[in-house]
RNA sequence: UCCUGAGUAGCUCAGCUGGUUAGAGCAUCUGACUGUUAAUCAGAGGGUCGCUGGUUCGAGCCCAGCCUCAGGAGCCA
């Protein structure tokens, strides 16, 4: 048995195994790379495999003089030693080093990351060598694990998993400014007779872009499998300086058929407590290390500004508590009678019916008036995008569409999503007050011409939500390379 | 894009009202010590003060423009 483990895999144990292990005064191969090594005695070794290091021994008195001055931060090394129960407090169980390999050195006056803490800030300008570090490390486990989540959850229930195009011709969504897609020659691309690019002479015989939503793709497909997920990069190029946009963020988006508002909503908070439960039963070391950072965090911060609950306790508080559902009339009610209104504390002044509301509103709603997660539905017509299906007006004459916003303490808006407008005349004449092109998205009209049916989805913002989990207060630290304005390093 | 703040050693920062040779802690290096947990002790090296221009006898400090970063706002996921 031990002689298939030694040939199928390889001969290195991975040190969460180790640090797992009942047994003791084994010989073991341990690789990785050295975070600290210290009294010229013990090295804290660390694989990625967990953030927990091993204590490698190495006996000083009868090693290579050479061979020391090499174990240097950053170091890859490879050991061969006993696993043994620890001499010193800090750890059950250590390595006595047998044979030590230097496989990479790292020279310490140029190696960037010290012993010591560093600011995010920093870290962000060596993003390459920032997974190195404990919370980085803790991050992209847990990044990891979302997004295996995210499978299994919409694989459990029988969703498809549709790959959405990349580049697409359709800017007709209205979602953001788009990065345009082009093999011309951007010197001089051949133009017609009024001076405009001639966009038919490109690669694809028209403009394009990088797509900003796979929704409306989605929607075809759930026309036909019922239920399907995306789940890819979207793009925007939006000039959006902020702690929660990126240019190149990821996307869930599932799409429904048969789905009403109140089905999309019951999924949509499913899906965000499953994903909650899925880190915080596989990835609860990582949590536990988040968690102390964020305290440690916020002890910088002025009393009245840190929050009452512990990372782990408000990832608790979201799995233990429904989702408060309310309408934006209703929502708009609430402002309007808040003290922080009344006393003219808002930078925008709530006054009345149909104005969207602003983050400050949002984060009152959230953070103050209800302490959990909303989740804020038929909002105004005249300030959601054409595809949302539309109510009767209410008593007082007011038009609202079938949209749901999911809004977390922290982050804002996690989901955005809609029942989808089925009916044929009610979409067209919707384009048509909105100036969306009806020729453009052709085949979009034909699923409303051949088989339509009520369906519905919703779009959550991957980083967002890892944001939430991770307590992360800037999305640029939740993703491996952050794009965004005027950054496009590594 | 707008508002506010910041940019000084590898990192985190101090630097007074403009004035001689720009400082500290950590990191690094050298030595001592050797069961340490951000080891400890002693010593050493390390600077284009974001960039460009201006004011001044003299600028890290004042002025202008630009660049970058952070926080907030808008756009949104």
């Amino acid at each position: 048995m031990r002689l298939k483990i030694y040939f199928f895999m390889s001969q290195r144990i991975k040190i969460k195994a180790l640090l797992e292990s009942e047994q003791t005064n084994i010989e073991v191969t341990v690789k990785g790379w050295v975070r600290t090594f210290r009294n010229n005695q013990f090295i804290a070794l660390n694989d990625g495999s967990t953030n927990n290091n091993i204590q490698v021994v190495v006996d000083f008195e009868n090693t290579d003089p050479n061979l020391l001055k090499r174990l240097t931060t950053g170091a890859a090394i490879s050991v061969v030693g006993q696993l043994v129960a620890s001499l010193g407090k800090g750890q059950k169980v250590e390595v006595k080093a047998k044979e030590i390999e230097i496989l990479g050195d790292s020279d310490p006056e140029k190696y960037p990351l010290q012993p010591k803490k560093h600011s995010l800030e920093f870290l962000r300008e060596i993003a390459h060598l920032r997974f190195r570090t404990n919370t980085f490390g803790a991050i992209f486990r847990v990044r990891n694990s979302l997004s295996f989540a995210v499978h299994t959850f919409f694989q459990e229930r029988g969703f498809v998993y549709l790959h959405t195009p990349i580049i697409t011709a359709s800017d007709a969504e209205g979602a953001g400014e788009t990065f345009h897609v082009t093999n011309f020659d951007l010197a001089n691309p051949p133009k017609i007779e009024n001076g405009e690019i001639d966009f038919k002479q490109d690669f694809f015989g028209r403009a394009t872009n990088l797509t900003v939503s796979g929704q409306l793709e989605g929607e075809l497909g759930a026309m036909a499998l019922s239920d399907i997920y995306t789940f890819g990069p979207t793009f925007r190029a939006e000039n959006s300086n902020t702690t929660r946009h990126l240019a190149e963020f990821w996307m869930i988006e599932p799409e429904m058929a048969f789905y009403d508002l109140e089905d999309n909503m019951n999924l949509a908070e499913e899906l965000l407590k499953y994903l909650i439960a899925y880190v915080l039963k596989h990835n609860a070391e990582d949590i536990e290390f988040l968690t102390q950072r964020l305290a440690e965090e916020e002890k910088q911060k002025p009393q009245q500004e840190r929050s009452d609950m512990t990372l782990l306790e408000k990832l608790q508080f979201c799995l233990d508590n429904d989702f408060q559902r309310l309408t934006y009339t209703e929502a708009i009610n609430i402002l309007i009678e808040s003290a922080p209104n009344k006393k003219k504390k808002f930078q925008y002044p709530v006054e009345g019916w149909g104005t969207d509301l602003q983050s400050e509103h949002e984060r009152y709603l959230v953070e103050k008036h209800f302490k959990k997660p909303v989740i804020l539905t038929d909002y105004p017509k005249a300030i959601k995008a054409f595809y949302m299906r539309q109510n009767e007006p209410d008593a007082n004459g007011h038009e609202t569409v079938r949209a749901m916003d999911i809004l977390f303490p922290g982050i804002g808006e996690m989901v955005g999503g809609s029942q989808r407008e089925e009916r044929l005349e009610k979409l067209e004449q919707r384009m048509d007050e909105m100036g969306i092109p009806k020729d453009e998205l052709w085949w979009y009209l034909d699923t409303r011409r051949f088989g339509a049916c009520p369906h519905a989805g919703f779009g959550l913002g991957f980083e967002r939500m890892v944001q939430f989990v991770t307590g992360m207060g800037n999305i640029r630290d939740v993703i491996p390379f952050p794009r965004f304005p005027k950054n496009a390093e590594f």
